[in-house]
DNA sequence: GGCCGTGTTCTACTTCATGTAGAAAGAATG
DNA sequence: CATTCTTTCTACATGAAGTAGAACACGGCC
């Protein structure tokens, strides 16, 4: 299981981007502003959404197992259940598992990885 | 882009696991047998599809630039652009740069790999 | 206690990918 | 040229994801 959809996507990114758990509102709002703060005055490119539809797309992510929240308090918090890091650690472990020639893919991987990246698994990987 | 579906999926392995380009016709053979043969007797559970389906599948798959066709041949002749190794260890470099922090992606990445992988790992990162 | 605003769940519709295949159009060959 | 094998077009079903209104729940206030 993996695959998200564009607005699951957005919706994660900021669960992973603040260390607080949110609410729906405040997620719809920061999705009302978000798309990449890059462009000052025009353009802005913000999805303006309805509440229910943050809420929608939490429970899905929270049935994917991605996020999860607190029933106690009132308006629910919700959190990222993994950082964005050991998620997509565990994606690539998952893409790697679905190949039976494990070696070989590492090996094309390995090909292609930028020499900062390499000396970063040098050190990762340390002495044998 | 990445996904497959199940179907096309299937047809992918066969294109992988075979070395010779394939024709509309042997795929779909291929696909009635399979099901991992692991299973001498009962249950087999080979899909019986028309060629037309197969033949759908193989223009997606092409349209999404992982097959291949011979059109000079008149049964049109199929193969994999890349193997599945290379495929593969591309995705997983997708997934790796759909996070801002790669190194830290990497380092839980590394964390959870099995010995035998982290001395493969070691063995193709070499010295520096 | 009844009402109200805020928050959550249900239900629903749309669009798009994928599985699946018949109908129709193209080519090779007796 | 009729038959047969291929390929392309067209089409429908299902399920995921985006989107949101309607309906239900609950804590305070009069």
């Amino acid at each position: 299981m993996a695959s998200l959809g564009e607005l699951e996507r957005a919706v994660m990114d900021l669960l992973w981007a603040g260390q607080e758990a949110a609410t729906a509102n405040t997620l719809r709002d920061l999705l009302a502003q978000s798309t990449h703060p890059q462009d000052g005055t025009a353009g802005h490119e913000g999805k303006d959404l309805a509440v229910t539809t943050v809420l929608t797309v939490l429970s899905r992510l929270e049935r994917k197992g991605l996020v999860e929240r607190e029933r106690g308090t009132r308006p629910h918090r919700y959190q990222a259940v993994s950082s964005r890091a050991d998620h997509t650690a565990e994606l690539m472990h998952e893409v790697l598992g679905s190949a039976p020639d494990r070696e070989a893919v590492l090996a094309r991987f390995i090909g292609s990885v930028t020499d900062n990246e390499a000396e970063t698994l040098r050190k990762l990987l340390g002495r044998s």
